[in-house]
DNA sequence: GCTGCTTGACACAAAACTGTAACATCCATC
DNA sequence: GATGGATGTTACAGTTTTGTGTCAAGCAGC
């Protein structure tokens, strides 16, 4: 029920059933933010809670409690382990909805001005338009969701599978070298502008989106 | 002083001392955006936001809170309310303006004359009639609703649901390729004076409206 | 009821996009 | 500098998306 209430309000949703699982797919697609039940079969969110705290790459990723009722200790523990808000159940999806978009909001303020920035290339989510010092670059869509997807982590390296996983979508089962098609035509894209040197090739991994600029 | 301020910025204000009042001035001169405060005499913030969310007429006008603090709780109340953002005393003039114009952005109000301009199309929404370089052009009610809402909002891009939701109203079920044909039409009246091409396709996602940066 | 206009839907055409495979090139390692 | 794996590049056929002409139904005014 949550995963199809999330999906109407555009997100992308991936489910575990335990805290194993879990870990699997954080790793394998770093999701924006985790719902996690507090009472799960074997690791407790609580305890899935700190792993995730104490590793550079989740350490960042907000955390909503999902819980039937929570004492003052219970808070206390999960905001000492590093949960970021609570959704006591039973809870609308609206309100859940609201927790999340303020959860997010104050973790990711980037998209606030619905502008990427990234060197010299802008992408204008507002517009769905790409500049580059102005000049528009046009490009087919899975290009511009990719582009979106790489300056919204802009730095960060990313496998062929996370790439296939954020931009193509969770269940979407393609050869990994299609990967490489697209950031050549990306590439191509933003080549006219001299803006190609931004995606960089990761060898042995994938790709990553680099920040600075010079040729 | 706030009133000076925005006064200075070249906006109009308008103010009221409670929630009454308020809705009195709201519903004569519908505003382009509203300040309120948390703390009011008699009905709340909170209270109004939900009453000015429930009316067609005023659903779509932004609203700023203005706070002394607030909690997360709070907010995620605001949130569901239907606050747009909050700006927490004690600010400066400045941040206060740079939150309306973020919030406000979204919309090109018309000017004072009921006009909206858009490159050398104009739209006169008094006489309910679209000039181009002072040439009428005739379209049926609906590519002028729909032109009326691309003026209003220029440069962003909008899918086909939203532009349903919008042009049409949001609980009319029709198909989504009927937006295509609409588009089409427009673009055809708007054809003989040169002005199609304001109305472009996002491929993949719906349509824009905007003017070329060129000279 | 007739008339002219508008509307939404549909079908087909045209254009754009997508994923794959095949071949070329690069690179680290021996 | 030879080799095998990884990546770059290109072509292409299938698919998806969008453009466009047409039509039946609805509606207002007469």
């Amino acid at each position: 029920m949550i995963q199809f209430a999330l999906e109407k309000a555009g997100m992308g949703v991936q489910t575990a059933a335990n805290a194993h699982e879990a870990l699997l797919r954080i790793n394998d697609s770093r999701p924006d933010i985790i719902l996690m039940d507090w009472m799960m079969p074997g690791v407790s969110g609580l305890e899935l809670t700190r792993r995730l705290r104490k590793d550079a790459y989740t350490e960042d990723i907000p955390i909503i409690m999902l819980t039937a009722k929570v004492t003052e200790d219970d808070k206390v523990a999960g905001l000492e382990a590093g949960t970021d808000d609570y959704v006591i159940k039973p809870f609308s999806p609206r309100e859940l909805l609201a927790r999340i978009r303020a959860v997010t909001r104050r973790s990711n303020p980037a998209d606030e001005r619905g502008r990427l920035v990234v060197g010299k290339l802008t992408l204008d989510t507002i517009s769905r338009r790409i500049l580059a010092d102005d000049e528009e670059i046009r490009v087919g869509p899975t290009e511009y969701r990719l582009l979106e997807f790489f300056m919204g982590h802009a730095g960060r390296a990313y496998s062929r599978s996370q790439i296939l996983d954020h931009v193509w979508g969770a269940n979407a089962y393609l050869e990994e070298r299609t990967v490489d098609v697209h950031i050549r035509r990306l590439r191509k894209a933003l080549d006219p502008a001299g803006a190609s040197h931004y995606l960089q090739t990761v060898r042995g991994h994938g790709y990553r989106f680099l920040a600075e600029s010079g040729p």
